[in-house]
DNA sequence: TACTTAATTCACCAAACAGTGAGTTGATCT
DNA sequence: AGATCAACTCACTGTTTGGTGAATTAAGTA
């Protein structure tokens, strides 16, 4: 759990990310408003004074957990080898990558979500904001050109509007999936309910892009 | 913005209504974690141990705010007249009406945002979880079986799914659209913005269920 | 080995916070 | 007019919280 306080090398980047790792799991359990500081450095097994020797304060913390968490999801995103598949299974493959990272990653949600709380001022303050931009819209619109002129596409698609639909089919699901599972009285999560969601959204998107 | 001290008759049921109010903005403002007792009490105009006489401590007090947002959007729901229109038309009709609840009523994004958060336990303790089930699922299941007797629409499409879809394409569009703002280097809530989001998803959803 | 400087810890604070005991006020009933 | 009880206020507390000044330790350098 908690780093023992035995003797470790001093390690400047090292300890930087150990609290940025921490950081990222008190933020995505508690928020931004219910993060404490104390826990964070209590998960890191580091002084609290340490953070701020080497992040400024609790809202310089949250942005860059924030950027990291988007350049992991980034990261992810560039490593999809989409050009090699027909139009079709590259938009089904996208949809199931979406999905899957959402699942593997929960706290990516949350995060966004305090982050939207605070209306985004995290990402307008950062100069890394435009290099967030998402390679998947450029992956889409190629994949959208190519089905378009193979025939089995409509046109006049949005690569932007596309991208926020496939994300938010999954986003909604996962990120609301306790009160929709009170609501509803069952589990969304059992695989078997995963299994049918992750099918209805792939019929969702083909069935709105395909020509047909 | 605040109610004046002055003489106002006393009045339980007014000011546990006020305080609700309060409460509602204050927790949408700065979610759960952030939201302060004595804050919500200032924009009431009330005594602070007033809230703690009528809502027992900050858990039950969210849990109140929470149930009466969603009896806002089932009355809400519940106004909506769909048998007497066509199938196509009654589908569109419905995704319209998600997105401008929504949009009239951002409160109530984040207020969910913080009870996923924080698992929903706020409702599952309560006893009203269940009276919380959306009418739209029966209404839709209605407008599904109505089109494809007619032939308009494919068959075995799931009602709970197709409802969850509809509301994340709008609810991520809503939510997110902060970060999304940032990240895409423009605004997603000019009036244009609204009107080509609002039609892509009657596209999406129409798409799908039409059979065709 | 002594020196330098970065990494890390210690001990502490003022403000903010959720929550409360004990009262005061005012509407209603007799 | 006096009694009653709910509505409402006052003044306070123990604790938690984000944040900091100053000291200490260890690793590299001259």
């Amino acid at each position: 759990m908690k780093a023992s306080t035995e003797d470790r090398p001093r390690d400047a980047e090292r300890s930087q990310q150990t609290i940025l790792d921490s950081a990222r799991e008190e933020f995505a359990e508690h928020g931004l408003g219910g993060g404490r500081m104390d826990r964070i450095a209590e998960r890191a097994g580091l002084n609290k004074r340490l953070i701020y020797y080497y992040f400024k304060d609790k809202e310089q913390l949250f942005q860059s957990v924030l950027e990291q968490a988007y350049r992991d999801i980034r990261d992810a995103e560039r490593k999809l080898k989409l050009q090699e598949l027909r139009p079709a299974d590259a938009i089904r493959r996208l949809v199931e990558f979406t999905w899957n990272y959402y699942l593997a990653h929960p706290e990516f949600l949350t995060l966004l979500n305090s982050a939207n709380l605070h209306r985004a001022r995290h990402l307008e303050t950062s100069s890394k904001a435009r290099a967030l931009n998402s390679p998947l819209i450029e992956m889409l619109a190629e994949i959208l050109e190519r089905g378009r002129k193979d025939g089995s596409f409509r046109g006049g698609v949005d690569p932007v509007q596309l991208y926020v639909s496939i994300a938010g089919l999954s986003y909604f699901y996962l990120s609301n999936n306790h009160t929709l599972s009170a609501i509803f009285g069952r589990s969304l999560m059992t695989p078997k309910a995963r299994n049918e969601r992750l099918s209805h959204m792939c019929d969702v998107i083909l069935g709105y892009v395909l020509r047909n």
